[in-house]
RNA sequence: GCCUCGGUAGCUCAGCCUGGUAGAGCGACAGCCUCGUAAGCUGUAGGUCCCGGGAUCAAAGCCCGGCCGAGGCUCCA
């Protein structure tokens, strides 16, 4: 709805003749009204009482400013290019005018459908001509409110929390000792009364702006975040080790739309199984939502795809780069929540539970490797394991195996009643410096989008099934993951340690530091021999002090310094300042590499993501 | 969405309470220093004190309104 408002000194106008045949009744006769807002507008398809209500909430606002308490609305078309519908247009204007009243304000308003001659005469003050535009309180916002009743619904199903323990005792979360296991309790309380201790800003977010990894974007909404070439290096590195897991394990990688029409049928019925929080977007005439996860494209794809028992479990994969979800603005923090986020994304369409349950066991497995291998051991998070009761009966040993690959106390949530999609659920969560959970890994057993999405698969019989979806992202988003491994950073560092990011991940892996200009050739040749082996190695070759330089590569986290001067030319050890065992270790080049070389093994790799020479990097941040 | 705090140099922040010439450190730039493992020295440039209005002889500062950001709450399928 357009609205261009005016406060008049008055405003004369005559109905001359009928424009379309749903004109409303009128006399052809001049009206004269004083000292009167009046409200020109337009309504605009999508618009409806809510809209008017809305537009009249605003108006109201503004007249209280204005000191007036008249307005006459005043149907002008020419305000807007996409007008609704006439029949539609004038409930709207109707809907303003009897809620106007309503408010208690003196509301006139000219007919709808005439051709209409006017003279007016508007005040000169600053606030007196204003244009506005009222959004229509959207389809989404009905379809919002049908959405919550379902999930109010689901709100009143109790949970029953319980701590599973590797040998497949199971007890109520009140009764465990959690001694030994503070992070696990800390991550209970999370879950369960959503108590929060700390009121500090988490610490991965200076660290993130002064590491140059990423940093707000205030020219984009919150939660997109920019991100400077070290930081997309190690999102890259993930990115790509993730992939290349999730690949060997046997999924095929394909690529979907980030975009999708949210009248398709299948997905205007999935979108109301969840709270309204997609960004939105018109193109035209069409509605279309930013995808908030794999599941969309790829659920099309297979519903396309011939497939039969011979092919299953059929695995498909995507890194979703990215997904979105309209996170509410005060829930957005550093990178551990975002509204926009890599997401690895990985459906197995299994022909029964016994198949399902297999592929679980592998895939949970999979997940400790991704998280392990990324540089997330066992110590630094916590599972949950989420089922119903009927599930949990029928399927105790199961779910106890789970407990027991895992090794450690698993937080249980059990519902008496199905729960969403998914029978069966887990997740790895983070528990940072704030006491916070964030979850990581997860996988569940989807029972019912096969069948919404018409997704089928043709058994030893030649009949069809549909079949169960497996949904699960092996290391969660990536930029989690990053939030994860800084927030386990400062962690150490309260400890006492250095704080590290993994040697694989750094994106300087040896920092080379010339005594001075003198022996830079030498430092080349070195960087070169370390290149050719697939070490990423820079030089600081800044006319600074030693020790300056030497301090700005520890700030770094720069996992190996070595100083070169006139000792290490005459000699064939090295000395190697090694960040995590916080000493000087004379040793053979040869060796250093092979050092070096052995930690990185089966990770991916990619070059320096900047100049060599350090005195030729700009300074993004600070 | 609610509550709280904040917005001053590229960055981190002081100044605001008690109105009177715009500050520091770091960084950048220019130069000196050629150095043995976490900050060498000197100098230069750099400002719409978020925006609008008000009271005042006078506003970065006080009052009102707005915008933006952050943290907390809530939320987290």
């Amino acid at each position: 709805m357009r609205i261009l408002q005016l406060h008049s000194n008055y405003i004369e106008y005559k109905p001359i003749q009928k424009e379309i045949a749903m004109a409303e009744e009128a006399a052809k006769e001049a009206k004269r009204l004083e000292e009167i807002v009046v409200l020109f507008t337009a309504v605009e398809e999508g618009d409806n009482e809510t809209t008017a209500q809305k537009a009249i909430d605003e108006v109201k606002l503004f007249l209280e400013k204005l000191k007036v308490n008249r307005v006459l609305i005043y149907p002008y078309a020419h305000l807007s290019s996409n007008l609704a519908k006439p029949s539609e247009a004038l409930k709207v204007v109707r809907a303003m005018e009897t809620y106007a009243k309503e408010k208690g304000i003196e509301t006139y308003r000219a007919p709808f459908g005439w051709n209409k001659q006017f003279t007016i005469s508007i005040k000169g003050h600053p606030l007196a001509e204003q244009s506005r535009v009222i959004l229509p309180a959207k389809a989404e916002e009905e379809k919002a409110e049908k959405v919550s009743e379902a999930v109010k619904a689901e709100e009143k199903l109790e949970s029953f929390w319980y701590i599973l323990q590797p040998d497949g005792k199971m007890v109520p979360v009140e009764a465990f000792n959690f001694r030994g296991h503070e992070n696990l309790e800390k991550f209970a309380k999370y879950e369960i009364s959503k108590v929060r201790a700390s009121q500090q800003m988490p610490p991965h977010v200076p660290l993130m702006k002064r590491l140059e990894i990423a940093d707000y974007e205030a020219g984009s909404d919150p939660g997109n975040i920019r991100w400077y070439p070290k930081g997309r290096f190690i999102k890259s590195l993930i990115e790509q080790y993730v992939t290349a897991k999730v690949v060997e394990y046997g999924a095929m990688e394909v690529e979907t739309p980030v975009m999708y029409d949210f009248s398709h049928p299948s997905l205007a019925d999935y979108l109301n199984r969840f709270p309204a929080r997609q960004y939105l977007l018109k193109s035209e005439e069409k509605e279309l939502f930013l995808r908030f996860a794999a599941c969309f494209g790829q659920f099309l794809m297979i519903h396309d795809t011939q497939f039969s028992y011979r092919h299953m479990p059929l695995k498909v994969y995507e890194l979703t780069r990215y997904s979105f979800r309209r996170e509410k603005s005060g829930e957005v923090v550093g990178l551990r929540r975002l509204r926009a986020f890599t997401m690895p994304d990985c459906h197995a369409f299994c022909t029964d539970l016994e198949q399902a349950k297999k592929e679980f066991i592998i895939r949970f497995k999979l997940c400790i490797q991704v998280l392990e291998g990324i540089g997330l051991s066992k110590e630094d998070y916590e599972t949950a394991i989420r089922f119903t009761k009927d599930f949990y009966e029928e399927n105790k040993d199961f779910i106890v195996s789970l407990a027991k690959i895992f090794g450690k106390p698993v937080l249980v949530e059990m519902w008496k009643e199905p729960f969403f999609y998914f029978r069966l659920k887990w997740d790895f969560n983070f528990v940072d410096n704030q006491d916070k959970a964030a979850a990581l890994s997860t996988d569940q057993i989807d029972v019912e989008n096969a069948k919404r999405y018409d997704i089928t698969y043709v058994d030893e019989k030649g009949e069809r099934h549909y079949p169960l979806i497996l949904h699960c992202s092996p290391s969660g988003a990536v930029e989690r993951c990053v939030y994860a491994l800084l927030e386990k950073a400062y962690k150490q560092q309260q400890k006492g340690e250095p704080p590290t990011l993994p040697v694989w991940l750094s994106p300087t892996q040896v920092r080379i530091i010339p005594m001075s200009d003198k022996y830079l050739e030498n430092c080349e040749k070195i960087a070169e021999t370390l290149e050719t082996q697939q070490i990423r190695v820079d030089i600081d070759d800044r006319p600074l002090t030693l020790q300056k330089r030497v301090r700005e590569a520890e700030m770094e986290w720069i996992p190996y310094i070595i100083v070169i001067g006139e000792k290490e030319i005459k000699s064939d050890v090295l000395p190697v300042r090694d960040r995590k065992a916080k000493k000087i270790r004379k040793i053979k080049l040869e060796e250093f590499i092979s050092e070096v070389k052995k930690q990185v093994q089966d990770k991916p790799f990619k070059p320096l993501p900047l100049p060599r020479q350090v005195s030729k990097r700009p300074q993004f941040y600070g």
